[in-house]
DNA sequence: GCCGGACCTAACTG
DNA sequence: ACAGTTAGGTCCG
């Protein structure tokens, strides 16, 4: 998710499955399109006759691509409805706060990038990534001259030499991180370890969905065991695995409590005196287990509004406070379907342009809830 | 199990 | 100009 770039106006791309995907969003609809790479690696050469072979439309698994990846399925509404009724303060700091999806994205790539995330900023975060990218991932393809590769796989930062070109990059102590999980994954583990942590309601695209088991207060069975397996990788904390289990691996009930979620566990949830005064393994299960119990099995998604709803609230405190004449133009709604990283590096970098420099003409604001999923065009060759 | 400190880096703060 | 702080933590002793 740190990967998406704008690529235009109001379009945002990123590789994804072996193509460039680009979104655009109006008032009523999020349209897409698909470019894939002009040569594929692995051609059937049985048909290859034409220049151009366009792919059948039903061979195109774009659209299920893009509906498993934003996981479009639960019902919003219905959710909101629930934890607000269980819960007063989300109530009341999180309404009509639309738009926040958990994405379902690649295991592999929310671990890395979650590695990266530790005690860091966004915008290093992306770069970080994009650096990886760069060098180690698959080349896809062009988009206005830019080019778009897809993440490198477990072997690919595995090489010994990873580490220390990482180091030159800017990657710090995360390097270190970096080479050793890839290595414990790519020649110990297995990447298929790592994909069988998944929520088997909710697989990695193109495998069919299996019931997981009870939700309890701890969460699922399956979810205890995925978070238990990530700790044993080096620069994989408690936080860091509820994130990947979160977002890269579909357990909902996840809860990644960071300094942020626990600022908001001790202002409005009673935490942070007593037995739970700082933030031990103890407190963090404690807390992670007091969000489930009130929000249930989504609570990691119930948590991910909440924390973008304070964080939004803090940041128009902050506006506010420095700019006290202007208050004429007020972010309304984040765009639906990025994940919740993504928007908050948007608002942030948006509103601080305006407070420095007055700049005006920031993206368009737009309130709306995309459910609709229309117009695929799709591009082939180059 | 719980504390305190170190840890890469870059942008921001007083 | 420049030391101190912070950013979606983790590891080590």
């Amino acid at each position: 998710m740190f990967r998406w770039r704008k690529s235009a106006d109001d379009e945002w791309s990123c590789t994804l499955h072996g193509r460039i995907l680009s979104f655009r969003q109006d008032a009523s609809h999020l349209h897409y399109r698909a470019v894939f790479p002009s040569a594929l690696p692995t051609p059937p050469p049985s048909n290859a006759p034409s220049t151009h072979p366009s792919i059948a439309a039903e061979e195109d698994d774009t659209l299920a691509l893009v509906r498993h990846y934003f996981n479009l399925e639960p019902n919003l509404a219905q959710l909101y409805e629930q934890w607000a009724a269980a819960d007063a303060n989300f109530k009341k700091k999180a309404p009509n706060f639309t738009g926040v999806r958990i994405l379902r994205q690649d295991p592999w790539e929310a671990l890395i990038g979650f590695i990266c995330s530790s005690n860091n900023n966004i915008s290093r975060i992306s770069s970080m990534v994009h650096n990886l990218c760069k060098h180690y991932g698959p080349l896809i393809g062009h988009l206005n001259d830019e080019a778009y590769h897809d993440f490198p796989t477990p072997a690919a930062l595995a090489d010994p030499e990873v580490e220390a070109h990482l180091i030159k990059l800017g990657f710090g102590y995360r390097a270190k991180y970096i080479a050793k999980t890839a290595r414990m994954v790519a020649e110990e583990k297995g990447l298929t370890w790592l994909n069988n942590l998944c929520n088997p309601e909710s697989p990695i695209f193109g495998r069919e969905p299996i019931p997981a088991g009870a939700f309890s207060e701890g969460g699922r069975e399956g979810y205890q065991n995925a978070h238990q397996e990530l700790l044993a990788l080096h620069g994989v904390g408690p936080k860091v695995a509820d994130c990947v289990c979160l977002m890269g691996l579909g357990w909902s009930e996840s809860v990644p409590v960071d300094t942020h979620v626990w600022q908001i566990a001790q202002r409005d949830y009673k935490f942070g005196r007593g037995k739970h005064s700082s933030l031990t393994p103890a407190t963090y299960n404690a807390v992670a287990s007091h969000f489930r119990k009130l929000w249930g099995k989504e609570a990691g998604w119930a948590h991910s509004v909440l924390f973008t709803a304070d964080l939004k609230a803090f940041s128009e405190r902050v506006t506010a406070k420095v700019e006290v004449k202007e208050e004429s133009v007020v972010i309304k709604a984040e765009p639906d379907g990025m994940q919740v990283e993504e928007i908050l590096v948007k608002t942030e970098t948006a509103k601080r342009k305006r407070v420095k420099k007055e700049d005006e003409e920031e993206r368009p604001i737009v309130e709306v809830k995309t459910e609709v999923v229309t117009r695929s065009k799709r591009r082939k060759g180059r």
